[in-house]
DNA sequence: CAGTGAGCGAGCTTCCGCTTGACTT
């Protein structure tokens, strides 16, 4: 009997039914050994002796896999080939080999980039050793994020507030959304104007031109804004006056003369398959998820087997994949849908690891209806087949023609779209709004309708959603897949962003923190860091460096910082925000607005001479159906809305939903 | 699901990344 050890319970599953009756599949549920959770578990004075205990939460796996070792004749470690799962390869090791009296010799690795019979079937032959420069590498990760969150959290209890917390991938995070909200406060609106010229009428050959030039000056780019999956807006504007726009306007005839018409065919490509993020942003765009409910939708369409595993930074797809998706979308949609040459993606991210694929249904011609899925599921597993189908879909052609009209010094620049083939966007049913332009002869006079202005006004950039903070994130190469929807739950179970509208806000207590990490560790909590990190890492998995080496640079002056800011820095004041209520208890003070551990609440500014507390509430524009009075939005410990009454806790009513 | 803030100073809080399951609405 042979036995298989993997990180996941339903790839277990799966393999086990490709080797047969000799092996016995096991998964070890992630990580099985870390760094204690109370104490720092690293002696940075003795060349970062590290001391590593058993999570008691796997004591049952770990029970299983022993007995299963102690009756095997082989083992193979086959976890993800990346840094992470070197090390939970080699932790399961140490377990069989010390806990479990496993001969070394008696131990295997191998592994394989996708679940399939003959990858899977082919690693069984060749197998190899923990790759211990790869473990070292995921060893300095974890112990660099331990002294950086160890460090700075117990800073934050002395010089800020008690169970607060710090970290390199959260930090950044919270400063992202701090440093938005600044440019918000700083921008200032300022007026533009664009000017139109409509031709044509009745409801035939009705088109709009654009003065673009005038006087040789040229329509600058105002704005650029990130829709999504790399699709930039543009705004253009010359006039940033009323002024300057009337006198042009006074300068401009009815009278144009066409200059130019030039059409050319232009494709559009389709994107590559979802990674997690990507996922985590389509889904979060189209019917307003969280992270975590997409997480939790995926989860059970992978365990159902019906998709690749949902925590991947990889765009790549197998070749058998490849070959299946053509397939599908050859029989469904005919020979000139199809991508004349198959499509392969790489990701560009330098953090990636790549040990799975992208995210695609297992099988593309599979008929789902009977599955038994619910709305949720049926929806993302929909989304997931159409990106991954359209991937290998043949691109869509349009037309683009443009038309440039003369009106003095003027020239105005119509633009006409039109689509000539829709290839792809059939598969993903995304909509393309057609603008077709009359026929227009070079050489013509035209006589515009209409000519006028139309006044708009600069736009301050947008706060992040869940999903733009988590692309900013990963474009950083900050976080991982695995941690992105946990990223944001943490910041926000620790009061130090709040969500308005979908969007995220720091709360005070969340400015102050990041003022204070901002004042004294810049060189920690900031975009580069997480980079040069990887970079290093780079050389220990190579083994051009020792990750004590890559710790002991980094040690060095960030122990010195830490002692320096615990004797200088002052105790920070976290800001109240005034309601304008005098105290009713002192009368004296005023009534304001803090931030605790579970949200905000009132007190007086008078505290602690003064103890007078009362509920934060927001009103809700409803009667409770108990009691008739006031109803309020209250939020849970974790930040979760929910209805209350206000007269808690006297009326006990609550609700999830908004009583109608 | 319903508490809070500071400081007395018992003992405690805290990181990131890999997993799923046991709890709810």
């Amino acid at each position: 009997m042979n036995l298989l050890i993997v990180e996941s319970p339903t790839k277990a599953k799966t393999i086990s039914k490709y080797l047969g009756k000799d092996f016995e599949v096991l998964a070890s549920m992630g990580h099985i050994r870390d760094l204690p959770k109370s104490k720092l578990g690293v002696d940075v004075d003795k060349n970062f002796k590290v001391d590593y205990v058993l999570d008691k939460k796997k004591s049952k796996v770990l029970k299983q896999i022993k007995d299963a070792a102690m009756k095997a004749d082989k083992i193979v470690l086959a976890m993800d080939p990346d840094r992470e799962g070197e090390a939970i390869a080699y932790h399961v090791g140490w377990y069989l080999e010390n806990k479990a009296k496993v001969k070394k010799g008696k131990i295997g690795r191998a592994s394989f980039h996708e679940i399939t019979k003959g990858a899977v079937l082919k690693a069984m032959e060749s197998k190899g050793k923990t790759d211990m420069d790869l473990v070292d590498a995921q060893q300095g990760r974890r112990v660099l994020d331990r002294l950086v969150g160890y460090k700075l959290s117990p800073l934050l209890w002395k010089k800020v507030r008690r169970g607060l917390s710090a970290g390199r991938v959260q930090s950044v995070a919270l400063r992202l959304i701090c440093e938005r909200e600044v440019e918000i406060g700083k921008f200032k609106k300022s007026p533009y104007f664009r000017i139109w010229a409509a031709f044509g009428s009745g409801k035939k050959d009705v088109f709009l031109a654009e003065l673009w030039k005038v006087d040789g000056e040229r329509a600058k780019k105002t704005g650029k804004e990130e829709l999504f999956d790399g699709k930039y807006s543009y705004s253009y504007s010359l006039f940033e006056t009323q002024k300057k726009v009337d006198k042009v306007l006074e300068n401009l005839e009815e009278e144009f003369k066409v200059e130019s018409v030039t059409g050319r065919e232009s494709k559009r490509q389709p994107v590559p398959p979802f990674t997690t993020s990507k996922l985590q942003q389509n889904a979060a765009r189209k019917w307003g998820w969280s992270g975590k409910m997409t997480m939790r939708v995926a989860q059970d369409l992978y365990e159902r087997g019906l998709i690749t595993y949902h925590r991947t930074d990889s765009m790549s797809l197998s070749q058998k994949a490849i070959k299946d998706l053509r397939a599908v979308v050859l029989k469904k949609w005919g020979k000139e849908y199809l991508s004349p040459e198959s499509r392969q993606f790489k990701t560009k991210a330098k953090s990636a690891q790549e040990a799975h694929e992208a995210i695609r249904p297992t099988n593309a011609g599979r008929d789902v209806e009977s599955k038994g899925l619910n709305v949720r599921q049926a929806k993302l597993y929909d989304l997931i087949c159409k990106r991954a189908l359209a991937c290998q879909a043949a691109a869509a052609v349009v037309r683009k023609t443009k038309v440039s009209l003369l009106n003095g010094k003027a020239e105005f620049l119509a633009e006409g779209v039109q689509m000539i083939f829709p290839g792809f966007l059939t598969i993903t049913g995304e909509k393309f709004e057609d603008n077709i332009l009359p026929e227009i002869k070079e050489g013509e006079g035209m006589t515009s309708e209409s000519l006028g202005s139309v006044e708009h006004e600069t736009s301050a950039p947008p706060r992040y959603s869940e999903a733009s903070l988590i692309s900013s994130l990963e474009k950083q190469g900050i976080g991982r897949p695995s941690t992105y929807a946990p990223i944001v739950s943490t910041i926000m179970g620790r009061q130090y962003i709040e969500k308005e509208e979908g969007r995220f806000l720091p709360t005070s207590l969340g400015e102050a923190v990041n003022e204070f990490l901002v004042k004294y560790f810049e060189d920690v909590v900031n975009l580069p860091f997480t980079a040069q990190m990887e970079d290093s890492l780079d050389e220990v998995a190579s083994g051009k460096q020792k990750w004590q080496e890559l710790l002991t640079d980094f040690w060095k002056p960030f122990s010195k910082k830490l002692k320096e800011v615990e004797g200088k820095a002052e105790r920070v004041k976290i800001k109240t925000e005034k309601t304008g209520d005098k105290c009713p208890d002192c009368k004296k003070g005023d009534v304001v607005i803090r931030v605790g551990r579970f949200g905000k609440f009132k007190s007086c500014s008078e505290f602690p001479d003064c103890k007078y507390t009362a509920q934060f509430v927001e009103e809700a524009g409803f009667d409770c159906p108990d009691c008739g009075k006031e109803g309020v939005v209250r939020r849970t410990r974790r930040g979760k809305k929910f209805f209350g009454c206000s007269q808690y806790p006297t009326c006990k009513w609550a609700a999830w939903k908004r009583p109608s």
